[in-house]
DNA sequence: TGTACATCAGTGAACGCGCGTTCACTGATGTAC
DNA sequence: TGTACATCAGTGAACGCGCGTTCACTGATGTAC
């Protein structure tokens, strides 16, 4: 039983300095993308930096692309944490839904300006050549949840007052976004399915252009720009504000 | 005089197929690009295909940063084109400024299905450690305005009639969006401003969304969901839309 | 119309570079008895 | 507690690759008289 134990530890011990310069390689990783973006990260610079041997590099990743899609997925993974953080900390407050929507998708922007490399990985060009993990989608997944959530409790609880939208033709539209739909719940109408992927474009894109540099001489003020920009779709959306 | 006629057309002669090499060269890089994306636009690459050798290139372009550049203000150039082209023949049909809207806004976003690679380097991440040139910027102005162009004709005949807007503070909100609005026109209040620019980030984001393969399994039909946005956005703007 | 010269497009070899990846190896750490 | 063996992290040299760019050159095209 002790004899167990120990062995348990020992082994544990070489696993768990195994598991830290795994985490080290990818923190070094990540410095890297930060200076040269995805095209540019070299496994050879990496091992550089870490006072390593390239071939070193392959007893924990198996190439270059595992690397780069375990880069991805840590992107991914920090940037739904950032934003469900966000959201409980606000339903939690008990801030009327459109607040909680207003701090929610700040902490969408915050994040990706804090992390443009990481926004342009999943957001950006997709590389060419390069098929991102299927893991991906369940935590993109977690993300649109976290930005929807106070949307779809303010309907669930009668509090969503949507201004009139333009009268499309509902059953085709419905049609158009039905995976949505279904991942969301069959009860939700497909009309705010839609409006929802509306604001969710309108995010990715007022962000986007001011991560990849588009607002320079444009929009002085981005932070109150978003701002606005997201307290009109709160509006649209039909969500009640404070005040 | 004839002499001098001879003269000019002989030159001209070696000057015709020296543009037109330069030309071919573009389209070849143009069709790479396609294939490989912006960092994978290689000279050698482009030379094999041509039938030359790399250094056959340099007569044309001084270095690949040169071609890249002007690929870059090549497919500036086709966008504008091509939503201006759509506009001003929207405008001659006389259709109603949101009709026209609609149209100009297809247009932007055909351009950028057809020519996905072009699109992000326009639009998507940018690339670490290039400069774009600084003439994208007026050719950038030719594709805003032929967008806002029937927004701010509906302004000024008074057609344009804006769902209430959250109240920000607007004297700030107009300080940070005045470089556009001092471009644009100043008759036109801060406020529209920051609407025409919510809805460039909208239409930026959709069609982003889309032409970087976020929609797959998402939305079924985006032409039919780009059109519910637009017709969203039209709203949102106050544009007459017919019927 | 004919000749001497200048221009310039394209060639071919070479440079130095950094890359991803492989492989046989050394030596330290852990395991079994 | 001590010894023989197994595992495995990290080394160092080497591979082949494609890249951008340079440079002296050849030979065709254009120019001047």
């Amino acid at each position: 039983m002790v004899q167990a134990r120990v062995m348990t530890t020992a082994s544990s011990v070489r696993e768990r300095v195994r598991a830290e310069l795994t985490r080290e390689i990818l923190e070094v990783a990540h410095v890297h993308l930060g200076r040269e973006g995805a095209t540019g990260l070299s496994l050879r610079a990496v091992a550089r930096d870490l006072g390593m041997v390239p071939s070193a590099l392959y007893r924990y990743y198996p190439n270059r692309d595992a690397l780069l899609s375990a880069l991805i997925l840590d992107a991914y993974g920090s940037l739904a944490r950032s934003v469900e953080d966000a959201g409980a900390a606000a339903h939690e407050a008990e801030l009327p839904e459109g607040e909680q929507w207003m701090v929610v998708t700040a902490a969408l922007r915050a994040w990706a300006v804090g992390f443009p490399h990481e926004w342009a990985l999943i957001f950006g060009s997709p590389v060419p050549g390069y098929e991102a993990p299927q893991d991906t989608v369940i935590v993109y997944a977690r993300v649109a949840e976290a930005i929807a959530h106070p949307v779809l409790e303010a309907h669930r609880s009668g509090r969503l007052t949507p201004s009139p939208v333009p009268r499309a033709d509902a059953s085709a539209l419905s049609d158009a976004v039905r995976p949505v739909a279904e991942f969301l719940v069959p009860t939700v109408p497909g009309e705010l399915v839609a409006l929802l992927l509306t604001a969710w474009s309108q995010l990715i894109g007022v962000i986007s252009l001011e991560v990849f540099g588009h607002w320079r001489n444009t929009v002085l003020d981005p932070p109150a720009f978003f701002d606005y920009t997201s307290r009109t779709m709160a509006q649209m959306l039909g969500l009640p504000l404070g005040r």
